[in-house]
RNA sequence: GGCCUCAUCGUCUAACGGUUAGGACACCAGGUUCUCAUCCUGGAAAUCGGGGUUCGAUUCCCCGUGGGGCUGCCA
């Protein structure tokens, strides 16, 4: 099973292009198959410098590897395997030559018609309200006439010739059969009169000479697919499956649009997206596994992933639920791996944060508060910078603290903290110490614990006081305790 | 306008003739030996309309309605 994304270099990867991609590159992984990329680069006026690059760059970042076609090595754009060139501009002979072929087999035919003359041509159609097609106005030219309009240096185009009593069946994976009447297909320019293949032509041309399998495309081909089909028969060549996935959509259902949406993979990068966030949340869009499992790996995906089970609607692009997965994610890290990757981010704020033997008990600590890597320094602030509690913040009306009883209850907490041994300065011995005082009967657990939280952090809220006084260590928690119990004077 | 296509909670979706129409996100209310977050429990929330077919339709058929895509020498 060989299948491929054929994506335009006009920039960066959509993320709808992203989730074709996905899909495309599942079916091939569960047969055991190739995913291959290739470029195409046919409107010479929408290609960007860099796009490529980019457009691979974000395939790998989303764990997305073609074995073969375009790749970049060592940040240079190359070409790995047998069928290549992979780039359509590198492939013009090919598509020149088998355009020849159409004309000689008399599928298709030269047209001159300039663009005035099919605007006029267009208008005139549509004020008549019939459906705009080509009418054919140089079917009619002789072999002499095209001869010389060519010598009198006239560029002409070459247009596929429909056949009008017939009709086309298409049979999609996930549609099923999809009839189309020659009469409602367009005599479709295949060579474009600066010698570049539209996407119809070189389509085929490729699927057929790159052995492609299958075909994962979005919803918006479905309506040219009869065109390719016709190109495959008169080509003499056997056609590839049709999968047409359906499109992402914005918010009032219309297909998904840069003006509505963020539609730029990379952006979800920059935001600090994890890949495997991304990929589990565009997966479900228009596919799920027929189980409640919502969270997917990318290889649980490729074990679970089918064509069968792909909606036929198309998805309102909502990326409500993608922060949800996001923070799954975010907790599934190993805490080694989420501590090493926050303390680039919070040594930028607190360079203590680069050589600190604790982070990692720290960075415990707010791996499940965060959704975002780039929270954590925000979060951790307080370990590195001395609180300033205030009466106010060490008070607390629900937890039963008064603020004339704070003298009293931090100077029982520091009293409690001090009876903990360095060896001993553990959050479940620190909780069992507060707990036995709360035995006692004079305070309550909340009347403790708040003040005690508050003076350590500074914070209206924050990780919870023991497990702070752990990560903190015994010296600088009962330095902080100290504090607070000074301003109260 | 023409062609193609789609239609279950706000959103993503399950149910392939028989269910109190299920789950997830978001929302609301409780709980989780201290706040926030996590987590748990509960709640509100949907079959576009009309005809058929059938003992029985979310499910099959037809007609509407609504949405979408295409209708370029763009892809």
């Amino acid at each position: 099973m060989r299948t491929r994304f054929a994506p335009s270099p006009t920039g960066f990867l959509h993320v709808g292009g992203l989730r074709t991609a996905l899909y495309s590159y599942l079916v091939a992984k569960q047969n055991k198959g190739k995913f291959l990329l290739r470029i195409e680069d046919t409107d010479q006026e929408r290609s960007v410098p860099g796009a490529i690059e980019n457009i691979v760059n974000t395939l790998h970042w989303a764990g997305i590897h073609p074995e073969e076609g375009v790749m970049v090595k060592n940040g240079v754009v190359v070409q790995e395997g047998s069928h290549g060139p992979y780039i359509q501009s590198e492939r013009l002979e090919l598509y020149r030559k088998y355009g020849e072929e159409l004309l000689k087999s008399g599928n298709a035919y030269h047209c001159f018609c300039s663009p005035e003359r099919l605007e006029r041509m267009r208008n005139d159609q549509q004020a008549r309200k019939v459906a705009p097609m080509y009418d054919r106005h140089c079917l009619s030219l002789t072999p002499e006439q095209v001869k010389e309009k060519i010598a009198n240096g006239e560029r002409p185009v070459l247009r596929m010739k429909i056949p009008r009593d017939e009709a086309v069946a298409l049979d999609d994976e996930i549609r099923g059969t999809v009839v189309f009447q020659g009469i409602t297909i367009d005599d479709q320019v295949l060579l474009k009169s600066d010698g570049f293949p539209t996407y119809h032509l070189a389509n085929v041309v490729d699927d057929h000479l790159m052995d492609i399998d299958m075909v994962l495309r979005g919803e918006e081909w479905l309506s040219s697919t009869p065109k390719h089909l016709l190109l495959f028969r008169y080509l003499g060549w056997k056609h590839p499956r049709y999968a047409h996935v359906p499109l992402l959509l914005n918010k009032d259902r219309t297909k998904l649009s840069k003006r509505q949406n963020d539609v730029a993979a990379e952006h979800y990068r920059e935001k600090g997206y994890l890949p495997e966030a991304l990929v589990n949340f565009l997966a479900l869009l228009g596919w799920n596994p027929g189980t409640t499992q919502e969270i997917f790996s990318l290889d649980e995906l490729i074990e679970q992933f089918s064509l069968e089970r792909v909606q036929k609607a198309g998805a309102v692009f909502d990326l409500t639920k993608l922060d949800w997965v996001q923070g799954q994610w975010m907790r599934k890290i190993p805490l080694a791996e989420f501590a090493e990757r926050i303390r680039p981010l919070v040594a930028v704020k607190f360079s203590q944060a680069s050589n600190d033997r604790d982070f990692e008990t720290k960075a415990a600590l707010v791996q499940e508060r965060i959704t975002f890597f780039n929270e954590a320094p925000e979060m951790l602030s307080f370990f590195y910078d001395k609180p300033k509690p205030t009466p106010v913040l060490l008070a607390n009306e629900k937890q039963k603290v008064k603020q004339e009883d704070l003298p009293e209850i931090l100077d029982t907490v520091i009293a409690l903290c001090e009876g903990v041994p360095e060896k001993e300065w553990k959050k479940e011995t620190l909780l069992e110490t507060v707990k036995a005082k709360v035995g006692e009967g004079t305070w309550k657990l909340g009347q403790l614990l708040w003040p005690m939280r508050a003076a350590l952090t500074g914070l209206p809220y924050s990780p919870g006081a023991v497990e702070v006084a752990e990560a903190l260590g015994r010296e600088e928690s009962l330095e902080r305790l100290a504090t607070a119990r000074s301003i109260l004077g």
